[in-house]
DNA sequence: GGGTAATAGTTGAATTTGTAACTAACAAGG
DNA sequence: CCTTGTTAGTTACAAATTCAACTATTACCC
């Protein structure tokens, strides 16, 4: 299968990746979109949020690896639909702790329950066992640590 | 894993798989930057007509999943610098068959060849038995049947 | 044949993203 | 304190992507 020769598209693992991304996104996606009008990059946000509770952007790009650019126009989008506060940290200055509303963490129960169910969907085609597996490779080459 | 109350980011497998896309492709995407000035879906392109060989830009969107406007303004770039040659189909002049220049067969001869060992050094982190079992599950993500 | 619908591919305008430069605030050493 | 360097976050500009409209051609079918 890596013989150079017959060596194709569908042989190259960041192809397959990506593919298999765009693919099992889509319904999600078009779920946040359609439901509160928010990109990929603000339901992002709005998860780590909602999972670890207040945190900085500086936080929130290094657990999900997001550019600085991307969660600053996240995090301005999500506090002009009043999803999210910022509170400017007085001891130190440059940085703000970010907040879900009340309103943004009914939309982020509600994605929640979503994904989780989403997520069960695309795993219940494979076995427990292959599924466990999938997850740790997946972790691995996307460089999360546990 | 899934129980909803603690569903995290990081258990979310259309996240897991974006950012393992994302993560395993960066060495190869600055490889064709630098190397032949080439954005994804161009390399995309270039790799379907030097895996499969002449074909028509809607069949390469079959394949690859690229939406035509993509593969319009790839193939106007490769064309451009000359990796491949457009022959209008006289029988439906409506579509194009699209063709390695020798110049273009090189470029993907050499990115054949750089994917070829890139893959194999990602896939060397599983078991082969890991590694047949990821592809599998990947093209069923992806939806590519075999 | 003549009209309507469908298909291959292109193009334009609006949206998103990426890169790099920028501002504001803190840190550390003299 | 003052210079130099670093860090958090923003912004400007260029590049890429999306979506829809468009051209040219073929297919259908009455």
């Amino acid at each position: 299968m890596t013989e150079k020769d017959d060596f194709a598209l569908q042989d190259f693992l960041p192809f397959l990746l990506n593919r298999a991304a765009e693919e099992s996104s889509l319904a999600f996606q078009s779920y946040y979109k359609n439901r509160y009008g928010m990109l990929r990059n603000e339901w992002r946000v709005l998860f780590h949020l909602g999972t670890y509770g207040t945190m900085t952007a500086k936080e929130i790009g290094q657990r999900a690896k997001i550019h600085k650019t991307k969660i600053s126009r996240a995090v301005a989008k999500l506090t002009e639909r009043r999803f999210i506060t910022r509170n400017r940290d007085e001891a130190d200055r440059r940085s703000e702790h970010l907040k879900l509303t009340p309103a943004g963490e009914a939309a982020y129960r509600d994605l929640r329950g979503q994904a989780a169910s989403y997520d069960k969907q695309l795993a219940a085609r494979f076995s427990p066992e292959e599924e466990q597996t999938l997850r740790r490779m997946l972790r691995q080459l996307a460089g999360i640590e546990e």
